[in-house]
RNA sequence: CGGGGCGUGGUGCAGGGGUAGCACGCCACUUUUGGGAAGUGGAGGUCGCAGGUUCGAAUCCUGCCGCCCCGACCA
């Protein structure tokens, strides 16, 4: 491809956004934003995702996966029969067609698999099989953010396992985990695998894929010790010991004005730890219903996890309850517990029922409750783990002091189960005739993402350096001026690279070498090739990677040395992939167990 | 949805009741050609939208819309 022929432009300056990564694309020129959170790719950017998807199809071929494609839109109906027409708010399009029939924006494919399976699939001699597409997904997200890093419009590869039994789901899991390891180290990302919150989803266990970076959006645990890893959604850590001092009797002591944790601790005299937090939430059980106030009791040092709330309670949406409807339930908003107050549920941190006598509020202005006892003043508490675990917790495993990080998800893992199966009939019979339901596995990647994660893996101060994996271009060719043997040398060597089968980018254009140079660092093109007045008279033409010191070549040899350097790099890559992939099968036996 | 910020040529910005400006980019010609060249000439803007105030609105007022950033959600 030349320059000159080129569509779409860099930018000196874009305004846009905070994240780097999302900076130097629209920089560079591979994407340009249409609405928030809608992206069109330029060719750049197309073919750099081209790059991702033919990586993906390669890793996810290898384990097995048949690629099919699912329609965009689908049938309101098929949502409903597996109930998340009703569960999921309002992330999910809904629309009408021209006949009035509900229709909605895939925003993944659970329904339409199950569906296929149920008419594809009627044998155990059908099973197992893995399917997947590279397709477009539509959620209407609250609000999009970092670029190409969250989308409403967005490119995921989502596979599907479908098996006989959950000893297959296990293997197909595996399989998966493993080649999400080399999908990503093939984009030149390392990444953790980090047990997961399975949401929407349902189903059983469920792992994200996440690489570690300070601008991530999720909040991960690990433990430096044992290996123990997990979104802080999920997080658990050990249990203290429980206290052993006797209860003592209730007293109400006055804490005029004190309405928030820090307050209490400092009128009362006591460590935020030992204050008995009650916060409030309307919980939305299912879609357009009023909500119900639930009540979350936590150590006053830690917050609420709403992931954990959310499942204990199964709401489908959370928010922090307002003064009005804290007031309706009896209770008084800056001195809330949940003692006296009968008809609310309420949802107690496993912590608590481990502390004596603790300060809680006394659901009466100014006054809080001294010697709370979780387990003899609110009995009916659901009791379970509801805090978010902090940095310096204990290990569950191994009581190893835990850390956090942060992180961006650019892939996940479920074990589904039968959900599906059932609500869309996806049934086999075995070998004894009998009717069984499929088990079924749900694994994505998303497209986009992947990109912009490598962005920020990969840049420096003059642009981009994505991995040649991933570059649009292996070859910048960058001839300077017009002299005659400048130009000839560069139309041959253009000819001779792309004979040999090298992907190149020849800055053709009539404009200074410092904007060539400037150009090709911005798109991160892997290798250079000068030509011009001075590397001729230095022998023929310049080779540079993009970090790397120039070196001059025989002009008769330029796009054969090229072809080499790119060789080399692909060489480099390949051998990177497997040093990341060294840890990888311990890692599975330690967090998945001994292979089925 | 709550909070904050911003909407002015392609891009980045200034202006703040009376002529719409700057830089980069773009077009033409000339001179240039190793790290975002120089000169000359030129094209290009309903100042987000609607209403209002005013003799007069990009500017003031009201409403709406859009985008970015922070929170609740996700690949």
């Amino acid at each position: 491809m030349r320059v000159s022929q080129l569509f779409g432009t860099t930018l000196r300056s874009a305004a846009e956004g905070e994240l780097i990564s999302h900076q130097l694309l629209l920089r560079a020129g591979f994407v340009q934003q249409l609405a928030a959170g809608i992206f069109s790719y330029l060719p750049l950017g197309q073919r750099s995702l081209e790059k991702i998807r033919t990586i993906l199809r390669e890793e996810i071929d290898a384990i097995g996966g048949q690629e099919l494609s699912m329609p965009v839109v689908h049938p309101g109906e098929l949502w409903q029969r597996s109930g998340r027409w009703q569960k999921v708010d309002q992330t999910l399009v809904r629309f009408q067609d021209r006949r009035g029939r509900d229709m909605a924006l895939a925003m993944t494919h659970e329904e339409v698999v199950a569906d296929l399976t149920a008419a594809q699939v009627s044998s155990y001699r059908d099973l197992p099989r893995i399917v997947y597409q590279i397709q477009t997904k539509f959620r209407d997200e609250p609000r999009s953010r970092g670029g190409l890093i969250r989308t409403r419009e967005f490119l995921m590869k989502d596979s599907y396992s479908l098996d006989r039994d959950y000893q297959g789901l296990q293997s197909a899991y595996r399989r998966h985990f493993r080649a999400y390891f080399r999908i990503a180290a093939r984009a030149g990302l390392p990444v953790a695998a980090v047990l997961s919150d399975v949401g929407m989803m349902g189903g059983g266990m469920a792992h994200e894929f996440m690489y570690l970076s300070e601008v991530g959006e999720d909040t991960l645990i690990f433990c430096p010790s044992c290996g123990y890893a997990a979104n802080q959604e999920v997080a658990e850590s050990r249990a203290e010991a429980a206290e052993v001092a006797p209860m003592v009797a209730v007293e109400e002591v006055p804490t005029p004005g004190s309405t928030t944790v820090a307050e209490v601790a400092a009128v009362l005299g006591v460590e935020a730890d030992r204050i008995a937090k009650t916060v409030a939430y309307t919980a939305e059980m299912a879609r357009g219903q009023t909500g119900t106030l639930v009540l979350a009791v936590v150590p006053g040092n830690v917050e609420v996890n709403l992931a954990k709330l959310r499942n204990v309670t199964g709401a489908i949406e959370l928010r922090v309850a307002t003064e009005a409807e804290i007031a309706a339930a009896g209770g008084v908003a800056g001195y809330m517990s949940p003692v006296g107050l009968d008809k609310v549920a309420v949802f107690a941190d496993d912590r608590l029922s481990r502390k004596r006598n603790l300060v809680a509020g006394a659901n009466r202005a100014g006054w809080h409750l001294r010697n709370f006892n979780l387990d003899r003043d609110c009995p009916t508490a659901t009791v379970v783990p509801l805090a978010s675990v902090v940095s310096g917790e204990a290990c569950v495993n191994c009581g190893h002091s835990l850390e956090l990080r942060r992180g961006i998800e650019f892939g996940n893992i479920f074990q589904l189960g039968t959900e599906y199966s059932q609500s869309m009939g996806a049934t086999f019979t075995d070998e004894s005739g009998h009717s069984q339901q499929v088990v079924m596995g749900s694994y994505g990647i998303g497209l986009g993402r992947m990109l912009a994660c490598a962005a920020e893996e990969h840049h420096d101060e003059r642009g981009l350096a994505l991995p040649i994996s991933l570059a649009p271009y292996q070859v910048a060719l960058v001839s300077v001026g017009a002299d005659r043997e400048v130009v000839d040398l560069a139309e041959r060597t253009y000819t001779e690279l792309r004979g040999l089968g090298l992907e190149v980018l020849w800055d053709d254009r009539d404009v200074s070498p410092g904007v060539k140079f400037a150009d090709a660092d911005l798109r991160g093109m892997p290798l250079r090739v000068t030509i011009s007045p001075r590397s001729i008279k230095a022998g023929g033409a310049e080779l540079k990677r993009r970090r790397g010191d120039p070196f001059t070549v025989q002009a008769d040899q330029a796009a054969a040395s090229a072809a080499s350097q790119v060789r080399l790099m692909e060489e480099e890559m390949s051998s990177w992939v497997d040093q990341q992939m060294l840890p990888v099968e311990d890692l599975i036996k330690n967090t998945l167990g001994e292979c089925p």
